[in-house]
DNA sequence: AGTTTATGTGAAGAATTTATGAAGATTATT
DNA sequence: AATAATCTTCATAAATTCTTCACATAAACT
């Protein structure tokens, strides 16, 4: 799942925009102050950033200057202000990816993000990867080889396949496993990443493909 | 130079345009309608769209689906209509990158074009340091090429990269290192930077990157 | 120069995390 | 209810990572 941040000191916006957002199934964290973010920012995965340039301990622009020094992530920034220079510096001076006057329209909002996310990804053909996703048929085809999963088994695998080259903490996949929250200790994951690797390596014996990260999480290697 | 494909039917408008792209060193090429603007699309290099929605011929939308089956390219939508539902439209349903409204402001044309031609780039390094973080992949970039770091190794060398030019205290490495207090012996400290230090020299012999601060800690140079 | 103090270096072993296989608990199927 | 399949837990093995230590080296001070 889609993490994206959300730096908005006003809590009625932020709200309405992560219920938006959540509803087309993206996970929000928000913030209201520009500090906290960016040590969020810099601990965490996040796909996206939604910036409000009016904030009260730093301004919008001053957090732009530095995440950009460590992070390509697209940004979005939020205003209250549509003056034409705020933008221009925004979008060419600070490397801002696109530009959102209030009022809001949430679903405005949305549809930013969606089309930043899309763009981000220009590894979208599923036709060089060695998996594919048999969706209505719950079914992961690896190296042309339909595999035998479990039903939670399949809902790791191909959380991995959608998000792959990247780290998926324990407690990420418990979420993906289970709706609501369940009171499982995280080592079951072990086991059932055990039990994918097993599957895969009766079709492809050498190659490893789902990597360790210790005291993180699993990656997927494409 | 960048080929920047503009598809207006004012002339007027068009031509201050082009002005203002040229000027900023980009080559232009312009056309009144959608035929011939996916005609030309189709048969040269391209590397953004600016499409006016209110064509006479066929809608910008058509253009925009239409193009978007077989090119990738970023587009920025031109429309007179700042109504919300076409912008969630062409940015969400049709694949647009970007949607600004008449009147025009040439330069923010300029910014929004800057911008997208720069995201573009999915391996953008930012800034122009040495260093890199994959916050995704828990690595970091040196040169291009990836290191493996422990998690702890992890932690202290991208908290340099993202503080460099300054000293940092073993006392707040250690910090970084553990959330909660932690009783260990801050000389620690000197071995997880020589092991840094190892890896950085796998890759680049010469130079040395991380300074030691007699008495006072250890600093990353840019 | 000689002494003191701080850091570099390599290696050992302590501590932590993950892998593994199997047993127990849970859920679904017949 | 019995059976089968799946999920979780557990114990132990294996692997990696972290810390410490002993000594070498380098800088600062008298």
């Amino acid at each position: 799942m889609q993490q994206i941040l959300i730096v908005e000191d006003d809590k009625t916006i932020a709200e309405s925009i992560i219920f938006i957002l959540e509803q087309d199934s993206f996970s929000c964290k928000w913030f209201d102050n520009g500090k906290d973010s960016i040590e969020y920012l810099d601990n965490n995965n996040v796909d996206l950033m939604l910036l409000d340039i009016g904030l009260p301990d730093m301004s919008g622009f001053d957090i732009l200057r530095k995440v950009r020094k460590t992070h390509t992530l697209p940004i979005i920034i939020i205003s209250a202000r549509d003056d034409e220079s705020d933008q221009v510096l925004g979008l060419e001076g600070l490397g801002a990816n696109a530009y959102v006057t209030k009022p809001l329209s949430p679903r405005l909002v949305v549809a930013h993000v969606r089309s930043q996310l899309r763009n981000n990804r220009p590894n979208a053909t599923p036709g060089d990867s060695k998996f594919s996703i048999n969706q209505a048929m719950q079914r992961v085809v690896f190296n042309e080889i339909e595999l035998t999963l479990t039903p939670i088994e399949f809902k790791i695998l191909s959380h991995l396949i959608k998000n792959p080259n990247r780290v998926h903490s324990r407690e990420d996949l418990m979420n993906i496993m289970w709706d609501s929250p369940h009171g499982s200790d995280t080592k079951t994951i072990n086991t059932h990443i055990k039990s994918i690797r097993k599957s895969l390596k009766k079709i492809d014996d050498k190659a490893e493909y789902i990597e360790t990260h210790r005291g993180i999480g699993y990656s997927l290697i494409e």
